[in-house]
DNA sequence: GATGGTCAATACGCAACCGTATGGAAGATG
DNA sequence: CATCTTCCATACGGTTGCGTATTGACCATC
């Protein structure tokens, strides 16, 4: 019984939800559907119920992981102006905990995306949104297209290190960095 | 007989330089004896007699992987003073095919550090030494040491974001970009 | 040409998974 | 209460892969 919720019947979420955590944690790799269902504290007769394959999980999770971005989205609830936001999105990740997930998943999915042509597919087009959200929003404080496009290029590179990097032995160093960079990001901002 | 070179007897090496081919392509997960015997043209007896297990392969293969970093070795050859060095390194990284080989197996290692602490370690290693390197040359450019480290970390960000980021659809773009980087990234040069 | 060291083939047991087939429990519905 | 649907258990066959044990081929050296 490794399922906490009772004895509740499962439905095809629980079962993306889960492959999704095991996904972010040991890779595509590690997803296998008797692992899952003995997660979930069932057998797989329940897994083959749900889904057709494991290729439809894996279909499944990447799904998931392109539709909810939440990122952005929070960032937009926050609002302010562009550059407001463009501060919030670099101060929305974590420059604290050694290993923290939203990091492991991106690994996760982008060294999926290798071996992959559907995860590659998916991941082409995630990052092809997020550079355009943060080059637009560099246009709307002044720059123009080009470097927009390289500032949004770089931006993207920050914020991938954070997460790729092994930070083991970086204590408080990483919010000092950090105000650096935000300084070097934006800086010869135009007037608007 | 899927190995090139006539029917020479495999050594050690041979084994290794197969499964780092495989570890960068399809990642660690795919480093298996037996498939590696098929694509050597061997059975695993022969994997057997060079390697006590897998674990000793995998162990090799980060060992190589450490201590081979041609890259800066390439660049100090080169010569030049640290701009100049920093300008070569940056310029060593591939801009033109999407799927190069180092960016693979960059990211197949730190995937695989996720989830081995032999990997992690490694890996944190090579980091260490990376940005330090990156950082004394900022130092010698005259930044000062908040500065160098700081931008040292941008620097690996944005090398690493080469290597990771789905490139697809950018033809020329990226040379254009790299200028700006490079602009950003040597900014406020202090007088020396 | 006998002996010993090197490298590899073959055969085996074992475990982890995938996918299928079939039966069964538990609740809804008539 | 009979039946249908939904969800899951059990059992099975097949594949892949690890590690071991044994045998054998090739080569040098004495």
């Amino acid at each position: 019984m490794a399922n906490s919720s009772k004895n509740k019947k499962l439905n095809r979420d629980d079962w993306v939800l889960a492959a999704f955590t095991t996904l972010s944690e040991s890779g595509v790799n590690a997803v296998r559907v008797e692992v899952l269902a003995k997660l979930l504290g069932v057998t797989k007769g329940s897994f083959y119920w749900h889904f057709k394959s494991r290729q439809e999980l894996l279909a499944a999770i990447l799904e998931k992981w392109r539709v909810e971005q939440r990122v952005i989205e929070r960032v937009e609830v926050l609002g302010g102006d562009a550059k407001t936001k463009m501060i919030n999105l670099l101060d929305s990740v974590p420059r604290t905990a050694p290993r923290n997930n939203s990091g492991a998943t991106e690994l996760a999915v982008r060294s999926w995306a290798k071996n992959d042509e559907l995860a590659a597919k998916t991941l082409a087009q995630v990052d092809k949104d997020r550079i355009e959200w943060v080059k637009k929003h560099f246009v709307q404080m002044g720059y123009d297209d080009q470097q927009a496009e390289s500032r949004a290029f770089l931006t993207y590179g920050y914020i991938m290190v954070q997460g790729i990097f092994s930070i083991e032995n970086m204590p408080g160093i990483l919010e000092r960095i950090h105000a650096d960079t935000l300084g070097l990001l934006f800086s010869d901002a135009p007037k608007v």
